[in-house]
DNA sequence: GGTTCTAGAACC
DNA sequence: GGTTCTAGAACC
């Protein structure tokens, strides 16, 4: 019966053997039920039984095997009480190790070495490998702490700068906003000063025109001009050679002259000998030239008169009747004053019996006091408007001149935005460019002369560059005055264009005047 | 004997007794050398001797309590022997348990309910312990993670946000400095033109003067104007009233008209009736002025003449001699020009014969051609200079004007901004102000109403704060074009006045214009 | 896996 | 602090 269990333990077999033997009963056999087992005299199992199954004679090896298997010792009640025979029997007894169950020794396992020892070992690592994870754990701390801190540092600087920025932004808008007010200002103002000099033009000159009572204006040729003694001009541009170019003959030796002759008059005197021996043949031409400026009210206002027979000269006459579009106002003038030299009137007037020239003649013959006071009443009218001007502060900047250097260069692009600006306007422009006006050769001359400057002005770099700009686009940058206070939303920056564009816009848009709609920017 | 070691156990007691007691040498007693101590005969000591010192007869009791002791069993080399007897005695030692040496007992303590217990419990508060921080740590860790990542965010929109308004700054301080770019250089090029004009009046007007031979103007009076048919002027600003207030008269009759007839026509008859009707006695009053401006070449030009003895009108008259610091070069056209009016000339002319009235006689005694050429050639000099400010794009902005209005007010702080700016001009304000000579009441009604009209402009927004500035601190903001990129340093927000000081500022630095030297702002 | 010594721990 | 049962652990 033996090593028939291959599976179960040797000590469970020798116990079984033991106590399911017959032989050894009076030492360890069955309880009465066969659910445990006791050993009836310790002392001789020990001594007499044990060492022929086992290599121990030892109780307590015994009892630590049974332990060691599961077994446990039942206990009884009786030892409780005091004093009572200490000879009762040890009892022992497993679940597995029941009489005539021999089968279900295979069930009871020797305990295995104390997952306890596992579980602390397991513990100690887990703490050590705590420990670790926790010091880790506050090393990264400590360093996101001080990221965050210096990411706080960082930002509270940011938003003081965002803020700084943000009232730098806003203060250059108000720098901005009150330039351009300013600019504004200058031009409604000077608009309303071109509209008042005009009426007034026509108040004192829309009278019906007089074909040949028409003035003379006598020009000494470039060549001749260096020998004209021409007071020192150091330091001085000769943008106003246009003025320096035209000297004024006498006609007459009835001339008396009162003066202590002093050097200015000297050149005086000079003009006028330079006069009698080269004036006459130059009076024999005249650029009859009267652009009389029309308006709502004065559609048949406006006539330009020409005389084109007569012999042209090579000199370049400051007349033009070809509309300047960036000179609505100051054209008319130049080309009214122009034609009407006081001096060429006076002469007429002065020479009203003579016949110095029959080209001249009829216009000689036409000049009376009326004429010779008409003529200065409008040359009075136009002083009297530059002075309002300049005494008013009214600083000749036209409106639309300024409108088209903010949008266009006439040079650039002349017919889209003359076309353009101008069918738009209010009349205000209804001078220039009457059809069927032709100008003459001199005033062809004269006006390139006037175009050059023109050019030398639009070649200013911030023109150049405003010149250079679209129309459509409103830059945010420039109108967002209210800065967003917690969203920050990405903004593209402005192109130097566009921010130039946005000046032209604000100056546009700035104050709702009655300018805009003669500015094809604004479409809203 | 016994418990005369009153701090040794009961056990220690006992045992030694036992030990000690030659009466029980047979079942215990010491080894041969007195350092441990023998049980001869086991199971008659458990359950013979045992009982009568302990509670038990278990053999294994009494171990338990031997090694609870301390006490070690003596372990025998011949029981390693293979099957010796089995009953050699069991043997058990301790330090302080030795043959004779009783006092000793007091060393041997029993062991406590071992420490290890409580270092496992400690190890395992320690790792509840460690368990409750590495969470309370993670969760800060997160907390501060997500703080960080918010601030990271918030960091890089505040970055951007910040580059965005270094930007726009940028792109404002460009469009800022072109605005002033554009308005210095109109500056520059008008302070230019003003030169040559004044060059070309000294030309044409620095000839000795000649007292008496000077023009009227004939003026209406204010009451009579609504009488006279002038034009609708609505929507219009009455701007120009000035111009509106004079009316010229013609003093002849033998005027041709000649033209259709229409009706702006009418209105200059209308004008030429009134003046049959009133005119002659307006002749009465001239108010003789001439300005001459002055420079440094020709520093005896400049005279100004009054006739005191003329009797005075009611009515203002745009003539002025005080210094009009806004508008050097206008005022000294107001006052030529409007003090030689053309009509005046005309009928001084026509009228030369005749006697109309004693005050003028004297002056109309000496008018010749010579004068009237004079005049018409101081005229028409002016005229020239305003076509070529005009057709050049010389927009009448006084550079110095431009300045003071950058700087000061003349109504609001007079004397202080004019002599500080003027002492260092460079002779172009020369003009004005020259002492010893004063103004007539007529002048000085004209300049008043000038001055009304540049009040209404000083208080136009932008220069009422301009005005308000000081002229030392150069604000930072504008001045700073490029942003500091690292380096956050707090920047004070600019003041308005700050802002639009720095506006100023730059208009004065932008460029390095001779305009600088006239300028108290530029001290460096 | 068995044996032995010692310890843990519950209970008294 | 002692007793008992059981377990830990070293050693074989």
């Amino acid at each position: 019966m033996k090593q028939e269990h291959p599976n179960v333990p040797a000590f469970l077999c020798k116990l079984w053997m033991l106590v399911d033997d017959p032989d050894t009963n009076e030492f360890i056999t069955w309880n009465q039920n066969g659910e445990s087992f006791m050993v009836l005299d310790e002392q001789r199992f020990s001594k007499e039984i044990l060492p022929k199954y086992f290599k121990h004679n030892n109780m307590a090896s015994f009892i630590r095997q049974l332990n060691m298997y599961g077994f446990r010792k039942v206990l009884h009640l009786d030892s409780c009480v005091v004093k009572v025979e200490h000879d009762e029997p040890i009892e022992f007894q497993h679940p597995y190790f029941r009489q005539g169950q021999e089968h279900m020794l295979a069930h009871i396992k020797r305990k295995v070495p104390s997952t306890k020892g596992e579980e602390t070992k397991i513990t100690q690592e887990d703490i050590s490998q705590i420990l670790t994870n926790a010091h880790k754990v506050q090393a990264s701390h400590e360093t996101f702490e001080s990221r965050l801190s210096a990411l706080q540092r960082e930002n509270e600087s940011l938003w003081r700068e965002v803020g700084e920025l943000k009232a730098k932004h806003s203060q250059q808008q108000q720098v901005i906003r009150k330039i351009v007010q300013f600019i504004l200002t200058l031009v409604q103002n000077n608009r309303l000063v071109n509209l008042k000099r005009k009426r007034t033009l026509l108040l004192n000159t829309n009278g019906p025109p007089q074909p040949n009572v028409l003035p003379q204006i006598v020009k000494e040729p470039d060549d001749d001009k260096t020998t004209a003694p021409i007071p020192t001009t150091k330091g001085l541009k000769r943008r106003g050679q246009l003025t320096d170019d035209i000297i004024i003959y006498d006609v007459t030796d009835d001339l008396e002259v009162e003066g202590e002759g002093d050097a200015s008059n000297n050149h005086h005197t000079v003009a006028k000998s330079e006069y009698t021996s080269s004036g006459i043949s130059s009076l024999n031409h005249v650029p009859e030239i009267v652009l009389v400026e029309d308006d709502e009210e004065y559609e048949d206002g406006p006539v330009i008169q020409e005389e084109k027979d007569l012999e042209s000269v090579d000199v370049p006459i400051p007349v033009s009747d070809e509309p300047n579009p960036l000179l609505p106002g100051s054209s008319q003038l130049n080309s009214s004053l122009s034609a009407e030299d006081p001096v060429t009137i006076m002469d007429s007037i002065l020479n009203e019996n003579e016949t110095d020239s029959g080209a001249v003649s009829q216009s000689m013959n036409h000049l009376g006091k009326a004429e010779l006071v008409d003529y200065l009443d409008k040359m009075d009218c136009s002083l009297e408007d530059f002075q309002a001007m300049l005494s008013g502060k009214q600083f000749s900047i036209d409106p639309d001149l300024l409108v088209e250097l903010f949008t266009s260069s006439v040079q650039m692009n002349p017919a889209d935005f003359i076309n353009n600006t101008k069918t738009e306007s209010k009349g205000i422009e209804s001078s220039k460019s009457k059809e069927g006006q032709t100008a003459g050769q001199n005033t062809e001359t004269s006006f390139k002369k006037s175009e050059k400057q023109l050019v030398q002005y639009t070649k200013h770099p911030f023109l150049t560059e405003l010149l250079e700009l679209g129309t459509d686009a409103v830059p945010e940058a420039i109108m967002d005055t209210q800065p967003k206070q917690s969203k920050l939303v990405r903004l593209e920056p402005l192109t130097e264009e566009e921010a130039s564009e946005a000046t032209l816009f604000y100056l546009c848009k700035l104050e709702h005047s009655p300018l805009d709609s003669d500015m094809p920017l604004l479409d809203d």
